[in-house]
Parts: structure tokens; C-alpha cells; sequence
DNA sequence: ACCTGAACACCGTTCAAGT
DNA sequence: ACCTGAACACCGTTCAAGT
């Protein structure tokens, strides 16, 4: 079948060679795909036009190339960062730029929510944070126990977002749709609250919750800050 | 190999039947048994004594049988918090409870951090949810954004914590010593926040980052109630 | 020095055959 | 009516063989 082709040149790659450069590059455009193309070995061989196996001459294991594109993708979060905001706007430059990475390449995301890539773009965003919650008024151990609270923080939520993105189209159906129709039908008497705010609960957009989460952050380091200062 | 016993006996079950029932309470035993036992269809089948296809008998798929495992998990996490508490010893009860459970089923937590079981538990954790932010003083809109702020983020945050624990030793190894290793060898120039709080970071604990970020949501509700009342 | 491809030890699920 | 077991279409990874 990998001969079917008239000209006798192969559609392999012609002479070049592999690169982490190139794999890399290969394994976001599979990411960008979506739930539409699963991030596995074999596809990776295909879209780099080469046998799967031979990434494993250039990546220990598919964990370790996936640490170095994590943090490209948190190369782009932070080139979404503009400068000149105060620490406030900053994190919420983070937060919105983060989950439209996160969007974009959800079999990353959902993967990194509890990892950590120990790369270069990564001490970037951490630096950024530590940076936003001293300009708040925090040092020391309050400043790194409310950075792992926004760092952490913004990894689940993104994660849980891209995660919801990949699940598979008759899974996610059934979530979506039980504001609609489970919640709809729960006895009034057992559950007061929830049929009385039925129809406030179906119309949550993703929006809102994300920027209440947002928020609840800024304002917990806001409070901190003020009751440090205070003593 | 199955018939290496003196008696004639079968080792798998005799006679009793399989019960949606039974199927949950040898999931839950696996998935309680953390990173040293994966929650594999076949793993269940041995756990059961019977072939490993036969729970398909009563669970359309995976999907649907982990969606009722949760459900039960769910009931762990309720039968743990004590009633009379007001509305904020409630929201930490509950969040005590929830990473309880979720580190006690890991495989069962991470995957449902972006899921719903749509079943009876689930619908008393929104209750009682929705109480608590009634209590708080928030109603209507107000009241539903905020109710999935705090649900979706306990759902995050224990599933995280979870997805950790199941990560394979290596990976944890390396993720867990990097504010030991890593960053403590970035510039000094390029990264002052990360150097000054170097100590600082590799010591913060898990639950000081549990509290803060639970207390972030119940400060977020409360300011948010105390705006809406002044309106 | 790097790539290939067969092979291994896994997955979830289907389906014809048994009882 | 339920269970079994072979089989299928997948995974990540290893390793001997090629160039």
C-alpha cells in the first residue's frame, strides 16, 4: 500500500532529519486538532511522516515530550500578556490568556493540570505571579502559598475546561444537558433550592464562572494583603 | 491453569449472580487501592470472580459505571458532614469531605473532575450548596454563578490532588523535588521573586494551599452578599 | 547515529456461542 | 436471561535489524 503511488520517491520525509524542533511542532498541530485527532504515538509518526517509534530517539517517553510541549504552549500564554498592567490586570491577563491556550491544545491542558513542566516558560509564569502577589503586598511564605493558590487554581480550572472539550461527544451531551433535564425533574420537596433556581442554573454561561473564579482570587490576595498591612 | 485445584470446584462464583450493586462496591475496593491497582475492565472482571466482559450485562459501558461509582462517592462525601453548621462551616466541611474521599478513590475523582453524575447524590451536594449561598445572602443569578464557582472548583482542586497521587512514581518523583532542584538553579537576574522565595515555595504544604483556596471561594460569596445587600 | 518494523503487554468493547 | 471467551481496534514502548 506504501508503494501504490506512481513515482518511485517515498512520501517519508526526503533526507531530513527528526528534531525535538520539529516533533514538538507536530505535536501541537495534533493538539490544535482537538478531540477531532486523539495525541497518540502512531498519529505523531503519521503527521511527521516518519515510523511512531522513532520520537523515542530524541524523547525519553511520550511524558517527557509532552513537558517540553506543555511549556510552549505556556510560551504563547505569556506572549498574550501585554506589559505595563498592575498586578491585578496582570493575573487576569494570565487566567484569560491561559485558558485560550488551554482551548486551543485541550489533550495538553487537560494532561498538566497536575504536573509540572520544571522548563524555562513555566519559571516565566511562575516569576509573573510571585511578581503580581508582591506588588499586592504578600512576602514570604504568604506570597508562595498564594502564588501555588493562583498557580494551581488557574491549572485546574483550564484543565477542567479542556478536559470537558476532549470527552466524547455522546459524554459531554449528557453533562450539558442536565440543567436541563435531570435537575429539571428533582422532587420540589427534597430540593427547594434547586428547583426554585432551575432555570438560573441552566443559564450559567462558562464565562461566568470562570470569571467569578477569577475574581475570588484577586480578591483573596486583595484581603491578605490588607490584613497583613494592618498588623 | 484454572483447573489446578484438587477440588473440582470452580473458583469463580457459584451460583450468585451479578448485581449492578456488586459490580460498584468491587469497583470502589479497586479504585481504593489507589496507583498500586489501575480500575481496568479486566481488573474488575477478576475482582468479581467472573469473566471480564459480563458487567456489560449491566452498565452500558465504562463510562456509565464509573458515573455510578462516583454517585456512591459522592455519598461518602455527605454521610461525612455534621449537621447544624452554618453556611461557611458547611462549604469546609464540604471540601474536607470531598478531598477525603478523592484521595481515597483516586481513580474514580480525577476523572470526574470535569463530569457530572446526574444521580441523587449529586443533586443533594447542589442542594446543599445552593443552601449555603442562600444562607450567605445570594439569590437568583447571583446565586447559581456562584453555586458552580464553588462546585466546579472543588471538583478541580480534589481531582487534581487525585491525578497526582495516580501519577507513576517517576513522574512524581521529578514533579515533586523540582522546587528542590530547578528552581533553585534559575538566574538570579532574570527571575528575583522565584530566587528571594526559593525556601519559601519548596515549603508551602498542601493543605495550606487547600485553605487558602477554599477560603478564597467562601470570601468571594461572602463580598459578593454583602455588595448585593448594600444595592 | 538515527530510523524501521515486528513484537509485547496492555486497553475498552463487540458478538457469536454457550448455559 | 445472563455469562463466556475469542476477537477487534486500539494504546505506549522495547529491541533487533537495517541504513
Amino acid at each position: 500500500m506504501s508503494k501504490s503511488s506512481v513515482t518511485p520517491a517515498r512520501t517519508k520525509r526526503v533526507g531530513a532529519q527528526l528534531t525535538p524542533e520539529a516533533i514538538i511542532e507536530a505535536s501541537l498541530r495534533i493538539a490544535a486538532r482537538g478531540s477531532a485527532d486523539a495525541f497518540t504515538v502512531r498519529r505523531l509518526g503519521e503527521e511527521l511522516g516518519a515510523d511512531p517509534t522513532a520520537i523515542y530517539r530524541h524523547f525519553r517517553d511520550k511524558d517527557e515530550l509532552l513537558l517540553s510541549v506543555a511549556d510552549r504552549t505556556l510560551g504563547e500564554v505569556l506572549d498574550s500578556i501585554p506589559d505595563g498592567l498592575d498586578w491585578k490586570d496582570r493575573l487576569r491577563a494570565l487566567a484569560a490568556g491561559s485558558l485560550a491556550v488551554a482551548l486551543k491544545y485541550p489533550a495538553v491542558s487537560s494532561i498538566m493540570a497536575s504536573r509540572t513542566t520544571r522548563r524555562t516558560n513555566e519559571f516565566r509564569v511562575v516569576e509573573l505571579i510571585l511578581g503580581a502577589v508582591t506588588e499586592a503586598g504578600l512576602d514570604g511564605a504568604e506570597a508562595a502559598v498564594h502564588y501555588r493558590m493562583v498557580g494551581d487554581s488557574l491549572l485546574a480550572h483550564v484543565g477542567q475546561r479542556a478536559a470537558y472539550l476532549l470527552l466524547d461527544p455522546e459524554s459531554r451531551a449528557g453533562d450539558e444537558s442536565s440543567w436541563n433535564r435531570e435537575y429539571r425533574l428533582v422532587d420540589a420537596h427534597g430540593f427547594p433550592n434547586i428547583t426554585r433556581l432551575a432555570q438560573q442554573l441552566a443559564e450559567v454561561t462558562d464565562d461566568q464562572i470562570f470569571h467569578a473564579r477569577v475574581e475570588a482570587l484577586i480578591t483573596a490576595i486583595e484581603q491578605r494583603a490588607a490584613a497583613v498591612r494592618e498588623a
